[in-house]
RNA sequence: GCCUCUGUAGCUCAGUCGGUAGAGCAGAGGACUGAAAAUCCUCGUGUCGUUGGUUCAAUUCCGACCGGAGGCA
């Protein structure tokens, strides 16, 4: 199986600065692994990396949706997985990067086979319901859990099999991720955040928001979800105050990265790298010694 | 200066007819298979402002003092 390596760690650690310094020094290229920068249009509030920043790296799977489009972990899977095979096939080294957990897995380890279901609104008795087709499902969740809830209606009312039916039955695996994090202190990291907040304030994130909303992108599209511009939206659309609004961007920007640390801590197996870009690439540099990744 | 109200968890407050206390928010931890920057779950001991008094027992009642808010002069 083919050796994926990843760089990966939460939001504000510094991923693409090492992504790009790994693809300079090995010759490799960029392949992200973020649901929100897929969006076009969406470049301030998720900090997508500028040409600068790239300093001549190509970067694939940024800009691949517009923003009125809900974009998919099933469709990610889909299109990077074809990205990388054509860099593979060009004797080109992929380097993943990005946050997002889910698609990371979806990629590596791939999805359960179960066909596009339309999304509907099951109700309010959607648990009670679900339980009746699907309680080993059901069973799992919380009746509060409605995003998940509703998810196992639609996959039954669209296939007639339980969502667990498809669960037990997964394909097998198409790469090995080996992931590089990035960790850093917890204050670090937050005054971190909490910094970028305020710089994505100044280069312009209201009036992104702005013209996203005068282009017709929907308040509650996935895209306005993204933290930052459905913060945004409230200030523009219901008045919340700009401070207010930064504090509410930081807030949810720290819980965000909170929940991502679990997920690598616990859902993969990441080798830990501490520090900044120059000691990260020399730890870095032993790591690939030992695993010998690049091969 | 006098009068009234007020001081309880990081914040806003509830409460104990006297037996050392609990909500919301904040915070922390966790889950996660096509919305994932989403969605969901769990977690509450703090000199009850300080100091005397009454009492078997005071955060609770009484006094003084120190903060804070308002009113009258």
């Amino acid at each position: 199986m083919r050796k994926l390596l990843c760089v990966v760690g939460p939001t504000a650690s510094g991923k693409t600065a090492l992504a790009v310094d790994l693809a300079l020094r090995l010759g490799g290229e960029i392949v992200g692994c973020d649901s929100q920068q897929v969006y076009r249009g969406l470049d301030i509030g998720t900090a997508k990396p500028t040409l600068e920043e790239l300093k001549g790296v190509k970067h694939h799977m940024l800009d691949v949706a517009a923003p009125h489009e809900s974009y998919t972990a099933g469709r990610y899977a889909k299109e990077a997985g074809a990205c990388i095979d054509d860099l593979f096939a060009a004797n080109k080294l992929p380097i993943m990067c990005g946050g997002t957990g889910l698609y990371l897995r979806a990629l590596s380890k791939g999805l359960a086979e179960i066909p596009e279901c339309p999304r509907l609104n099951h109700g309010e008795n959607a648990y009670e319901i679900l339980m009746e087709c699907d309680p080993e499902y059901a069973n799992r969740l919380s009746p509060n859990d409605r995003q998940r809830i509703f998810r196992g209606l639609d996959v039954f009312v669209h296939t007639g099999k339980s969502i667990s039916s498809f669960y037990a039955d997964i394909p097998p695996q198409k790469y090995e991720a080996v992931c590089v994090g990035i960790r850093r202190p917890r204050e670090e990291l937050y005054v971190r955040i909490n910094q970028r907040v305020d710089d994505m304030l100044t280069a312009g994130l209201v009036e992104e928001t702005l013209s996203l909303l005068n282009a017709g992108v929907p308040p509650n599209s996935a895209a306005l979800s993204a933290i930052g511009y459905r913060e945004t939206v409230s200030h523009i659309l219901e008045g919340v105050s700009l401070a207010d609004t930064a504090e509410l961007i930081k807030q949810n920007s720290r819980r965000y990265a909170k929940r991502q640390m679990t997920w690598f801590t616990n859902q993969e197996s990441v080798h830990w790298l501490e520090g900044d870009s120059e000691i990260i690439f020399d730890s870095f540099t032993k790591f690939v010694d030992i695993c010998g990744v690049l091969c």
